[in-house]
RNA sequence: GCGCCUGUAGCUCAGUAGGAUAGAGCAUCGGACUUCUAAUCCGGUUGUCGCAGGUUCGAUUCCUGCCAGGCGCGCCA
């Protein structure tokens, strides 16, 4: 788990140490405890802390205290890395790091640059995330959008943090909704065609009722000039691939814009095409998994959990979705990939039954497949809650959010919240210029500090490279805090990507912004007469600055130079 | 009825592979602009971590039961 420089190094000094007493004699360590540190709450409890002591008291039938002392015994040898070590009641050690430890966490940012915070915690992965997906039948909405800014920010942890990443779009293409959909277009035409332009009179029970369905009618009768017929029920098929394809090319282009892309849209129709569905059910057969009964056929999820079994064929011969998806996701293991994450929304997380029992069916382990879960949107405006209603069509397009408040704040506001709880997204406060708006204050961290760099180059000063300037010079309190928020970034990372949690990263960027706009308050960095001190500075500023840029790239964000 | 998620400060939410005196932002009150962006900062106030048990040296975190809210329970998609 430790990825830090910091944390490596105490780590090893730690394992050494126990190891040490173990030769020692002093420790037993039958089941060698794993080593992990917390930042204690309170400074005075030192820069890292270990309740490893705890831990083995039982096994070592000693009181923890005891165990501590021999621990921090052997720590308190390595002079290079510790200031002191302490032992604090019930069996705590807290460590303090050498200062000099810390300024190399500047050495490491200016080398690693963009890469700092990248890994190798999921090397060797090749990791397919399955996300957004939505059904080729009406614009995204702001649901969509934030599935959409969960799994590309999934993406970009995960390739991080060493993982070989696909982004993949799964077209739901066969089925009675295209046909839905061409009825609903086709209503539009015969309303329009004979003359009646009131287009908000409501369509039937079941079909789309959104406006774009009238603009896609009117786009149908341009390309398609009357004169010959009136179109009818038989064209409803082909109007309704027609209104797909009007529709998902809307779809990529506002993923463009909210600039998602994805390295392959996955049609479902091509797995029947292919034979990929007979294959994978008569795969299923032979093991026995899928049976018949009623004139269906059913695959046998039960046997893995599933409250009953699920019918893939049903008795007029038709498959179902879940067919398709058994095809679909032994497709993807077939193409390679050892682990596949799909984003889903919330409401569909009774189907994940199902699918972990498939996923046992075709042979594979449980583990090799994650469901992130993301919540509904609520949109608030003048503190109170914007009208959605997907029933009458009137939900709030991506696009229309996007349009309004901009990407960097729609993609931030998607991501500051877990993304398994319901998001209020307030829209006013997504577009104020203040440090009451987070993406605000986090971005202007970043050009704050940009700015800066402007004077000091109008002032004759460029920025030096670490190993040109003092770093004693950096001795505030708050220059080592600073410090130590950049020597975080790396975990926050690796945890974020191990959890499937981008929202950390988010709340981390706040933290980090709050201490440069603090320090940055207080302390003048550009000074005309304390030139080695103005050098440190600078150095610690463009490690800030790399740090937040690097995070908010994490989150598809941009890092604006000047705002 | 069954299942999943949620319940933490007035509001919006972090934290929970068990650890020390539970945090942040907003709101509110009071302060700071001869300054590298005041687009910012500093300080004060705020808690039965839904309730009740259990496991543990130690529980907001794990287990059980309840309460409240959301969602889901088709040979729909």
């Amino acid at each position: 788990m430790s990825e830090g420089l910091i944390s490596t190094a105490v780590t090893s000094a730690l394992h050494e140490a126990l190891r040490k007493a173990q030769t020692d004699g002093q420790l037993r360590l039958e089941v060698w405890p794993s080593l992990v540190f917390d930042i204690p709450k309170r400074a005075e409890w030192g820069d890292l802390s270990t309740t490893v002591a705890m831990g083995l008291a039982k096994g070592e039938k000693r009181s923890p205290r005891e165990i501590a002392d021999v621990i921090a015994s052997h720590l308190q040898g390595d002079t290079d890395l510790f200031d002191h070590v302490d032992v604090v009641p019930p069996g705590y050690i807290n460590l303090t790091l050498k200062r000099d430890q810390w300024f190399r966490v500047l050495t490491e940012i200016e080398r690693q640059g963009a890469s700092y915070g990248a890994s190798r915690v999921h090397e060797d992965q090749k990791i397919l995330i399955e996300f957004v997906s939505a059904n080729p039948t009406g614009p995204l909405h702001v649901g969509h959008g934030r599935g959409a800014a969960v799994g590309d920010a999934l993406a970009r942890l995960l390739s991080l943090t060493g993982a070989e990443v696909s982004r993949e779009y799964y077209v739901n293409d066969v089925g009675t909704q295209i046909e839905t959909l061409g009825k609903s277009v086709l209503m539009r035409v015969q309303q329009q065609d004979a003359g009646d332009h009131d287009q908000n009179a409501a369509l039937p029970e079941g079909l789309y009722q959104g406006q774009y369905i009238s603009a896609i009618a009117a786009a149908f009768m341009e390309s398609h000039p009357s004169g010959t017929r009136t179109p009818g029920e038989g064209d409803a098929v082909e109007i309704g691939r027609f209104a797909k394809d009007i529709i998902f090319h809307d779809i990529r282009e506002d993923l463009r814009m909210f600039n998602i892309n994805f390295d392959e849209v996955f049609e479902e129709h091509t797995l029947y095409d292919d034979g990929v569905v007979q294959g994978a059910l008569d795969a299923l057969r032979a093991k026995e998994y899928v049976y018949t009964a009623d004139d269906a056929d059913w695959l046998a999820t039960s046997r893995w959990g599933d409250d009953k079994d699920r019918v893939v064929k049903r008795a007029n011969g038709q498959y179902t979705y879940f067919a398709s998806d058994i095809a679909y996701h032994m497709h993807k293991f077939n193409r390679g990939f050892q682990r596949l994450i799909n984003v889903w929304g919330a409401d569909h997380h009774g189907y994940v039954p199902r699918m972990i029992a498939m996923i046992h069916a075709l042979g594979y382990s449980e583990d090799r497949f994650q469901v992130s879960l993301v919540q509904l949107v609520s949109l608030v405006r003048s503190g109170k809650p914007v009208a959605m209603s997907t029933r009458a069509g009137e939900f709030v397009t991506l696009r229309e959010v996007m349009d309004e408040v901009g990407v960097d704040a729609a993609r931030f506001f998607f991501l500051m919240r877990r993304s398994d709880t319901p998001l209020d997204f307030d829209l006013d406060l997504a577009k104020r210029n203040s440090n009451e708006n987070p993406v605000f204050y986090v971005q202007y961290a970043h050009a704050r500090i940009a700015s800066l760099f402007k004077m000091a180059r109008e002032q004759g000063m460029d920025c030096p490279s670490v190993s040109e300037v003092t770093l004693t010079e950096l001795g505030l309190p708050e220059e080592l805090a600073l410090i130590k928020k950049l020597a975080e970034y790396p975990e926050i990372i690796s945890e974020s990507a191990r959890s499937l949690e981008p929202h950390r990263v988010a709340y981390y960027l706040q933290e980090l912004a709050a201490s440069l706009h603090s320090y940055y308050y207080k302390h003048r960095i550009l000074q005309a007469d304390a030139p080695e001190l103005t050098s440190a500075r600078l150095v610690l500023m463009r490690a800030v600055q790399t740090v937040v840029r690097n995070g908010l790239a994490v989150l598809g964000v941009s890092a604006p130079e000047a705002m």
